[in-house]
DNA sequence: CTAGGGTTAG
């Protein structure tokens, strides 16, 4: 036993559920050589080269095909026929291993061997071209059998069909039709699996009444088929309609109906399948958990999911990586990274899905540090990446601006073949244009053969930021005269476009008529984009009226927006009014108590602006650092307010000192987000002259030639006073300053920033 | 000879 099992773990995987006879028993010493009746087992003649075929059986089964082929020879020499068993069993095994060189040798051996080989034979190797995915030798085979069986058919059109060669599989299911053979459910069953898509539906109706004509409807297969069939079609009701006839229901039905409900954003329909399941004691597999986690993760429905998680813990299913995988996912979904990395820890083979689902989760998390190191070690150790992975790491790119990261992985991607349509190019419009490069966010649109709306929404997207509001208007139009519709998203690129550059009239327009004329219904969004744009703009009732007449209640970001605008125009009244209202609604948010305070103090009422201060430091708001970073041949320079630990520090300072930018008294009064404010009697002046992103720009300015724009990244949002020296360092230098900032990008030029001080 | 279900992304 302890042999048979140690024979069993050196067996290639996909083998070892192929159920083997004691056969690995027979030593291999077996001799040929000495003639049949020298055995000492008493084989009687009509057995002849019994053995010798056991053997060769049991080394198929081995995999061992090497050996295969010198047993084949030694038999050969020895005069000793191959029986018709013995071919089928190692044209089993060439098509389990994919092994096409060793199935054409087997073959070719039974094309040698006499006219007409045994039709079953023929279907072996006919099966073995198509597993082993050459159709052109199966078609050429089919085509020269003399005697076609049914099975023949099956297992062509099968191969046709589920390599998706439609029309192959129809012609041959017509054809034999004409010779008036009868196809099978199984035959059926393959042409519905090829026709399981939209643009297929009519023909997917005509083969079920195909189906229904044939009489083949109440068996439990054809029927899950049909059902399957319809869900991927979309047509949900005709698959419920055939679900509900059958009388027997298999899991692979049930999954295709929950997989037809998820899809369908029904994903408390799934979970009601799922507890009708458990009530029906229906068994639950893997494929069973897999689609309901993802429904749990689709309303991230952690309760029930905990619960899911608890029956597959009973079941022993955790370590599957088709359970594990969707597990990991589900967790990522509920923001519950630890449960998460926990989950795929007790996966015993994680895949390439499974890394992605946990990269995924990292960079949704804002782990970014750790889904790159995630992702270089994948790398360095050889384990297959996938085009998900790299569009996270796209999207880390974006958050860090890592330009030098973000055009090595495209062109790793390249190399690799993994850039995926659509998906990893929008991601790569982001990028680019996230990390200050418009013009190759451009040109990898341009080189798309169909953008869809989220590639068209991207590259709207990408303008917005950098305040060109023409260039995004114009290519809505372009996006729309091409045929692709916008979505919600699109028009928050658009109307963000239009606030950043108060255009507030087409604003105005296209929140009329996106629901008339485009039927995208606004949401709470689009009305905080013309929130803002109003206030922005000074249109500070305006504002107020549509946050009282909008068919929402404000959220923080409504009021946030006014609030803004309040500083900006100075309106003390209206602007404490926001603030009360913002802080109700989000008494953590930090920028919140930032505007409020630099309204106090615009308006010279000191004694309330310090208590506002003495709130934020006793709630101790958790708040981002800021820090500012800039790229200089391809290592990053990253500073924070004050910082003097990088070796260049003399002369960081001394430039500053010789642009000698000196604020405004009444605006070193003003409080940013980069401030400590944890420390109310810190002397504000003494920090705000050495805010990171002045650093960075002074690094920048010694650190590059002088003909090319000096690019720095800042965290948060940019304060009003550096903003200020921005223009103030362009029109001293002479140079182009580029700032991305939280939200946008400013490019300042001779004096003047590209968001027109709006921002 | 014989088929059918799932999980990852912009």
């Amino acid at each position: 036993m302890a042999i048979l099992q140690l024979l069993h773990a050196s067996l290639p995987d996909k083998l070892s559920n192929i159920k083997t006879a004691n056969y690995a028993q027979i030593p291999s010493w077996v001799s040929l050589s000495r003639k049949p009746n020298e055995f000492s087992l008493k084989a009687p003649q009509t057995q002849q080269g019994n053995l010798e075929n056991v053997h060769l059986i049991s080394l198929s089964k081995q995999g061992k095909l090497k050996e295969v082929q010198e047993f084949l020879q030694e038999m050969d020499r020895s005069n000793i026929p191959v029986t018709p068993q013995s071919y089928k069993h190692l044209l089993e095994t060439c098509a389990s291993l994919r092994c096409l060189r060793y199935g054409e040798l087997v073959h070719d051996r039974i094309k040698r061997l006499g006219k007409n080989p045994p039709a079953f034979l023929e279907n072996h190797v006919l099966q073995m071209y198509c597993e082993c995915g050459n159709l052109s030798n199966a078609r050429k085979l089919f085509d020269e059998m003399r005697e076609k069986t049914l099975g023949s058919w099956v297992i062509i059109i099968s191969a046709y069909a589920y390599e998706g060669l439609l029309e192959n599989a129809l012609a041959l299911y017509l054809a034999m039709r004409d010779l008036d053979v009868k196809a099978n459910p199984s035959i059926y069953i393959s042409l519905l699996k090829s026709l399981s898509h939209f643009s297929y539906l009519e023909l997917g109706k005509q083969v079920h009444c195909h189906v229904i004509k044939a009489g083949f409807t109440d068996n439990v297969s054809m029927d899950t088929a049909i059902c399957n069939m319809y869900v991927k079609c979309g047509l949900l009701e005709s698959a419920e309609w055939v679900f509900d006839l059958m009388r027997e229901k298999n899991a692979i039905a049930w999954t295709a109906m929950m997989v037809g409900y998820t899809q369908a954003d029904r994903a408390e329909d799934t979970l009601e399948f799922f507890r009708r399941m458990v009530r029906e004691c229906i068994e639950l597999d893997a494929f069973v958990f897999s689609i309901t986690l993802k429904a749990c993760a689709a309303l991230e429905d952690w309760k029930m999911g905990g619960q899911v998680h608890g029956l597959i813990f009973k079941l022993g299913l955790e370590s599957e990586v088709s359970v594990g995988t969707p597990l990991v996912d589900f967790y990522v979904k509920c923001r519950n990274l630890e449960s998460a990395s926990r989950a795929f820890e007790r996966m015993t083979e994680p895949n390439d899905v499974s890394w992605s689902a946990l990269l995924c989760g990292y960079s949704q998390i804002g782990e970014f540090e750790k889904c790159i190191k995630v992702f270089k070690s994948l790398r360095n150790e050889g384990v297959a990446l996938n085009e998900f992975i790299y569009t996270s790491i796209f999207q880390v790119c974006s958050a860090f601006a890592d330009l030098s990261l973000g055009t090595q992985s495209h062109g790793d991607a390249i190399k690799r073949g993994l850039i995926s349509y659509l998906y990893g190019e929008s991601a790569m419009i982001t990028m680019y244009a996230k990390c200050g490069r418009l013009d190759l966010a451009y040109q990898v649109f341009e080189l798309m053969d169909e953008p869809d709306t989220v590639a068209w929404t991207a590259m709207i997207a990408g303008y917005a930021y950098h305040g060109s509001a023409s260039e995004a208007l114009n290519l809505l139009n372009r996006m729309q005269a091409s045929g692709v519709r916008p979505n919600a998203v699109t028009f928050v690129a658009v109307l963000t476009a239009c606030s950043h550059t108060g255009l507030i009239e087409e604003a105005e327009q296209y929140l009329d008529s996106m629901n008339s004329k485009h039927g995208v219904e606004p949401t709470i969004d689009h009305y905080d984009c013309m929130i803002d744009a109003y206030a922005r703009a000074g249109f500070l009732n305006k504002a107020l009226d549509l946050i009282n007449t909008m068919p929402f209640e404000p959220d923080a970001m409504s009021w946030k927006s006014l609030l803004g605008g309040c500083t900006i125009h100075r309106n003390f009244e209206l602007g404490k009014i926001a603030a009360e209202k913002l802080l109700q609604l989000d008494p953590e948010d930090n920028a919140a108590y930032i505007l409020m305070f630099n309204l106090h103090a615009l308006s010279g009422r000191w004694g309330e602006a310090a208590s506002v201060r003495r709130t934020m430091a006793e709630r101790n708001l958790r708040k981002e650092i800021g820090c500012s970073w800039i790229t200089i041949k391809g290592s990053v320079h990253r500073f924070i307010v004050g910082d003097r630990h990088h070796p260049q520090t003399e002369e960081i300072y001394s430039k500053l000192q010789e642009l000698n930018f000196s604020d405004t008294i009444q605006e070193h009064a003003l409080l940013s987000e980069e401030d400590d404010t944890s420390n109310i009697l810190l002397e504000r002046k003494d920090q705000l002259l050495v805010h990171s992103e002045r650093l960075a720009i002074a690094f920048g300015l010694i650190s590059t030639p002088t003909n090319t724009p000096v690019v720095v990244f800042k965290n948060l949002r940019a304060c009003k006073d550096c903003h200020d020296f921005g223009k103030h360092v362009s029109m001293v230098t002479g140079r182009e300053i580029v700032v991305r900032d939280s939200n946008r990008f400013h490019h300042f030029k001779s004096g003047k920033c590209s968001c027109s001080d709006y921002w």
